[in-house]
DNA sequence: TAACAGTACGTTACCGGTAACCTAATAACG
DNA sequence: CGTTATTAGGTTACCGGTAACGTACTGTTA
């Protein structure tokens, strides 16, 4: 079944080519499937590959052919987060369509920890990157610009990409939700976020929120920002916090669904209404939310089409099809019932 | 400050060699910190590296070293999973340090995609898989077994690994909840779980509570599992289903907390008390657990010790230091509040 | 029918490191 | 003090593919 013959146990591609009477290079071309060979000669190729059981080595391939790999590096913040898992998910299984294999980092929103994990994967000779962290080292520009690699920003649409940048605008996010939590007539409004190491995007919704507020000659209330990740009970803490800190409070706007959800059980809890005592709002519609008593009044994203679009944006550059800069993806208020 | 030369337009570890005076060796030898060479030496060689930016190729290493390369091939079913994501993120973190870096793949639970990926994957010559499957295909083992490649079966503990196994005992999770679910008193139980293509490990939870049942003189009055992934409102929408085709129940077991959780908001939102009215048990200790009024019921599992552990064992394995072939994660039962 | 183009291959060199082996100096030793 | 280990470093071959180029052979056209 297994036969093996090279240094490595492994069957190479020169053994095909001897057990189909071709030379190697020709066994080359029928496997990559380019030109210059006929009909006869693929099946005889096809018929030794199979019967050996060759397994391609592409860390050869890749070696020779002088160019890049067929590796996409993608660093996200965090794996653990089902949003970024979710764009992840959808990303892997584009790349993967096209033969693209995915080396993923986690830079837990450090622009020195993308910085070292960047140089790493270069030296992998990746065929582009998908990096999510939307603040970078001044030397991971530059050496990204060096290098020329298709380069792919998610998340927040940078308006200023290394080299493109497919994602949401945060800023407006915020903005609009401010407008909307303003239209119904909330005024004392507070923001509760989490920040672990650097600010996240979240900063920028609530820039954004902020914005709007002082269009309406307001400001937030209060902020909560934890030193801490994001999470249900973040969330729920958080506004123990903020409401311990300012009294009361006519709405929140939260870093997003997960610490919003937290926010309304701590509500809950303490037997206020939603939304009639306290306004609640957060953003990514996150399934979690399906479970409240209310729809949440959230900014709903799609997280598929989000890592779709990345994926076909890299593919598009590596294969030097016309591509546009910058990608922006959809999103929605949900009005909800908590506001 | 980039200096090119060679026709890829990188610096070469030649050109690295040749202005630090020394032979390419040499050079090699300094930056794989082996032995043979003096400090002074080490110091001529890492300053033209520092200077002249070198980036090491490490795609010409795997190759020319002819053994396998500093790639560890993870598979999970979904990346979009917060409890996956964890165990990806201890799991990452632990093999960065020791310079090795992760592919991913996401199987579905489908054994046929892991198949693929894992043909795909071996084609770049990982120095070892870590693999979440719980089922391979006949195919697989074989091919893995011949490859003679380092293997880390996850999550669950396999009584008979391809080559080693960490995790959890999910049968015996399964029938510790449901001696201690008895224990209360309880005797019309129901269980709540979804499968989105194959069953996954909550399957071998519930054959563990149900042999817990079985040595009383009992069964579950009844089981609802959705064709669907695993989710808050799956939770939900299973509880509605199962409460409606027979009536009531004492307790429901469910797949994970994700679904417990979800089951919860629904009793709540139907008046129902908890625990006097029906009893919630879960699996897993998730975060969003700890918003709701009263502790969860649940079996705590650390996702990290898991990542750590695999990620362990598998370097021991690598570097040929003697290794349990089975290493089971502890796990703990939280009474809680909800049964 | 000679000149030419196109197809289907084969040959050669090379990618950028590393393993294996070799050499010259120095240190250790009886 | 001669012999033997040890250390620092150089030489050579090679990994398994692919790019670039060369060469038969076939069919077409002036």
């Amino acid at each position: 079944m297994k036969s093996r013959s090279s240094k490595r146990g492994y069957v190479s591609l020169t053994e095909v080519a001897e057990a189909a009477g071709v030379s190697k290079m020709t066994a080359s071309r029928v496997l990559r499937n380019a030109t210059g060979f006929s009909e006869e000669t693929r099946n005889k190729v096809m018929r030794e590959v199979e019967r050996l059981g060759y397994v391609p080595d592409r860390i050869a391939a890749a070696f020779g052919s002088e160019q890049t790999s067929t590796i996409v590096g993608v660093s996200v913040p965090y794996l653990s987060s089902s949003i970024f898992g979710a764009v992840l998910d959808s990303m892997n299984g584009a790349l993967a369509k096209f033969g693209y294999q995915t080396m993923i980092g986690a830079h837990e929103n450090s622009p020195e920890t993308e910085e070292t994990w960047i140089k790493n994967i270069l030296s992998w000779r990746p065929a582009g990157l998908i990096l999510s962290g939307h603040s970078h080292t001044g030397a991971t520009r530059e050496l990204l610009k060096a290098q020329g690699i298709p380069v792919v920003e998610i998340w927040n649409l940078n308006t200023s990409p290394i080299d493109m940048s497919v994602g949401f605008n945060h800023y407006d996010c915020g903005h609009e939700m401010g407008e909307f939590v303003l239209s119904k007539g909330h005024t004392n409004i507070g923001y509760v976020g989490a920040d672990a190491q650097a600010p996240g995007l979240g900063a920028l919704r609530r820039k954004g929120f902020a914005s709007a507020l002082k269009s309406a000659g307001l400001q937030f209330a209060s902020e909560e920002i934890l030193i801490d990740r994001s999470g249900f009970y973040a969330g729920y803490y958080g506004t123990e916090n903020i409401l311990n800190r300012v009294g009361s409070l006519d709405a929140i706007y939260y870093q997003d669904d997960v610490m919003a959800i937290g926010g309304f059980f701590y509500c809950q809890s303490r037997g206020m209404r939603i939304p009639d005592d306290i306004g609640i709002a957060g953003w990514g519609s996150m399934e979690a939310a399906s479970v409240l008593p209310q729809r949440l009044t959230t900014t709903v994203v799609s997280t598929q089409a989000l890592g779709k679009s990345a994926a076909d944006t890299l593919i598009a550059r590596i294969r030097g099809e016309p591509q546009e800069d910058m990608v922006i993806t959809p999103t929605r208020l949900a009005p909800g019932g908590t506001v």
